[in-house]
DNA sequence: CCCCGATGTGCACACGTGTTCACATAATCG
DNA sequence: CGATTATGTGAACACGTGTGCACATCGGGG
C-alpha cells in the first residue's frame, strides 16, 4: 500500500484518517483559526494517534516565520565564548527561536556560513569578530538582519552589543592603584582582536593619570597556557607588585606561574583578570576580576532581535555594556 | 515596482535578469545537472550580482536532504558537556550538517524538542539522559533516527555511544592501589545518572578484589563547588590517603578543599578524577584523571550518523568507548 | 413560507525549488 | 539533401502547508 514506509505523516494522512478535508486539519493545528470544537477534538485525536506534526519547512515556505537563527561562535576555545554560547542558546530556546550553530574559523567557517544562508534565517548572530564583513554584505542582500558582539562591525544593517572595555580596565587599574600598587605588569590579548587594544589602553591611560607606567608587557593568546608561559618568561617578574591580564584564562595561568616563581598572591602581588568566567570563583582560584556581563549580553541580543523583528526598517543600534568589579582573593 | 522590498531574491528573479528560464537557473546551481557552459557562466554572474542563494526550505521540501540535525545538550552546566557540545558542533559542520541546538531541562526542554521536531530533521542527537523515552518514540513515529550518548537508551531505533565507566574506574582504582594507597574515599555523582552507579561500582569492586573497602563516601552534583563542599564536610578526611571523584569538576573542588584542610597532594593523599576536561591540565591543577574520550565520542556519533543515513533500516548499534589513564601530578 | 445573517467547511492558490518529459535545434551519417 | 541522433532547454509537476474566497447549511425573524 504505502510504497515508502518511512514517509513522514502529512496533513492529508490525518484528514483521511479523521474523515475531513485537509484544510480542516490545518485549521485544527493553527491557533487562531476557526473550527467547530467537536471536529477539532476529532482531528486532534487522529493527529495524536498518527504522531502528526506540521512540517515546518512547508509552513515556512508558505510565509510563516521560520524561527531559525544562525549563531556563529568561532572556535569556542575560550571558556568565556563557551559560556556565552550556552547562555545564548538557552535564551533563544526560551524565546521559541531555534539556533543553527556554526563553529570554526577561516575559509571553512566562511563556507559554512554561506551554506547556512540558504535557509530563510530570521537573523544571524556573530560572536568573535574573525569573520570578514562580506558576510554581513551577503546577509544584507538576503534581507537577514545581523547582530554582532565582541567586535564592533560598523557595516550597514548590523546591530551591535559591546562591552566598554576601556572603562572597565580603568576601573580595575584604579582599584589596584588605590590598594597601593605601583609596579604594574600587563598581559595583553592577541593583536587581531579589537578588545585587546581597548583593554590595554584602559590600563595605560589610567596608570598615566597617576604618573605610573607599565614595567612589564607580554602578549598571550587568551588561553591559560599562554598566561602561564607569559609569566614564566617575564624577566623582571620579581620586581612587579601588580599584574593585570586581558582575560581570566590568562590570569589563571599567570596565578599558577607566579606561585611557581615564589610569589604569593595577593600579599606579594595583586592579580586581576577580565570576564568573570565560572572558573574564576572556584575555591582554589578566587580570582578578582571584571565581570563581562554574560546575562546582560544575552538579554541585549534578544532585545535587539525582538526590536528588529517588530520593526525591520529601524535604524541600527549599538548597545554598550558596563563591566563590574568582582572582588575576590587576588587583588 | 517591487511591492515588498525585503523579499528574498528567488530563482525567477535571476532568470529574468539573465534572460533565461527558471529551470536553467536551477540547473546552473545544481552540481550534476547539464547546462551549456556559456549559459551557466551567464547565470552564475547574474546570481552573484543579485546575491541569490537557493532557498533550502523549498529545496528540502522538494525532496533533497534537509541537512538539519537536532542536538539536545541538557543544561550544559558541566564543563565536560560544554566541551562535547563544542566539538560535536564543529564535527557536524565539517560534515556539512547544520545542528539545531536545544538546551535546558524539564518541561521546557521537552516542549522545545517537540517543536523542533516540526523540522524535517535527519537525526536527533541526545546528550544527557534527562529526557524521557517518549521523545525517542516521537522520533520513531516521524522516522527520525536517534543517537544517544551519556545514558544508554534501549528504545527501538536508538543507536548508542557509551563509555565503559566501570572498567575505567577499575583502572584508576588499580593505579592507586599499586601506588600503595589503602584508605579510600569516594565522591559520587548524583543518583539520577546512570554513569554515577557504574563508576562507583567500578571503584568498590576493584577495592573488594584487593580486600579493601571505602572509608568515606559522599555525594556531589558533578560541580566544582559540590566537590569542595563534600570534602569540607568529610568527618574522617585526615584518615584518608586516596580520594576518587566521579568527575573532574568535583575532583578540582576537592583539591582546593584538601589543601585548605592541610592535606598535601599527592604526597599525603592521591586524588583522581574522571573526564579529562581541559582544566585538568591547567598548570595550577595538573589533575590525574581518566580520559572520557571526546574526540572518540564525536567521531563515533558521526560514524553512526553516516551509517544510519546510508542504510536507514540497519539494526541499532551500541558503541563502547574505553577511557585512558592520564597521569599528571595528583596521584 | 421566504429571506437574510451567521456559522462552518471545502476548493484552490501561493510559496520556491528540483526534476521529468517533451520538444526544438544542431550535427552527423547515408 | 533527407534522415537520424545528439544536445540543449522550457513547460509542467510535486513537495506540504496556511489561508482567501466561495459555497453550503442552518436558524430565526418577518
Amino acid at each position: 500500500m504505502d510504497s515508502d514506509a518511512k514517509r513522514r505523516v502529512t496533513a492529508a494522512d490525518v484528514a483521511k484518517r479523521a474523515g475531513v478535508s485537509r484544510s480542516a486539519v490545518s485549521r485544527a493545528v493553527t491557533e487562531g483559526a476557526y473550527l467547530a470544537p467537536a471536529k477539532r477534538a476529532l482531528i486532534e485525536a487522529a493527529a495524536q494517534e498518527l504522531g502528526y506534526r506540521p512540517n515546518a519547512m512547508a509552513a515556512g515556505l508558505q510565509g510563516r516565520r521560520s524561527n531559525l537563527i544562525a549563531i556563529f561562535v568561532g572556535e569556542m576555545a575560550n571558556e568565556y565564548d563557551k559560556e556565552v554560547a550556552a547562555k545564548l542558546i538557552s535564551g533563544l530556546n526560551e524565546a521559541g527561536k531555534w539556533p543553527i550553530v556554526i563553529g570554526g574559523s577561516g575559509d571553512a567557517a566562511r563556507d559554512a556560513v554561506n551554506n547556512v544562508l540558504r535557509y530563510p534565517l530570521e537573523a544571524m548572530i556573530l560572536r568573535s569578530g574573525s569573520l570578514s564583513t562580506d558576510i554581513s554584505e551577503a546577509c544584507g542582500k538576503l534581507g537577514i538582519p545581523v547582530i554582532a558582539s565582541g567586535r564592533v562591525m560598523d557595516a550597514a544593517g548590523v546591530d551591535n552589543v559591546c562591552c566598554r572595555n576601556q572603562e572597565a580596565m580603568a576601573k580595575g587599574t584604579e582599584l589596584l592603584i588605590q590598594r597601593g600598587r605601583t609596579r604594574f605588569g600587563y598581559i595583553s590579548g592577541p593583536a587581531g582582536f579589537g578588545a585587546s587594544a581597548e583593554r590595554k589602553s584602559g590600563v595605560i591611560e589610567t596608570l598615566d593619570m597617576s604618573g605610573l607606567a607599565l614595567h612589564a608587557d607580554a602578549t598571550g593568546a587568551f588561553t591559560v597556557q599562554s598566561g602561564y608561559d607569559a609569566v614564566m618568561s617575564l624577566p623582571n617578574c620579581a620586581a612587579l607588585d601588580a599584574l593585570i591580564c586581558a582575560n581570566d584564562a590568562m590570569a589563571i595561568g599567570a596565578l599558577g606561574a607566579l606561585r611557581e616563581r615564589g610569589r604569593t598572591v595577593p600579599e606579594d602581588i595583586s592579580v586581576i583578570g577580565f570576564d568573570d568566567i565560572s572558573m574564576a570563583k572556584w575555591p582554589s582560584i578566587q580570582l578578582t576580576t571584571l565581570r563581562n556581563p554574560i546575562n546582560g549580553l544575552v538579554s541585549s541580543i534578544l532585545d535587539l532581535l525582538d526590536r528588529r523583528q517588530s520593526n525591520p526598517a529601524k535604524a541600527t543600534e549599538m548597545i554598550w555594556l558596563d563591566a563590574e568589579v568582582i572582588l575576590r582573593a587576588t587583588h
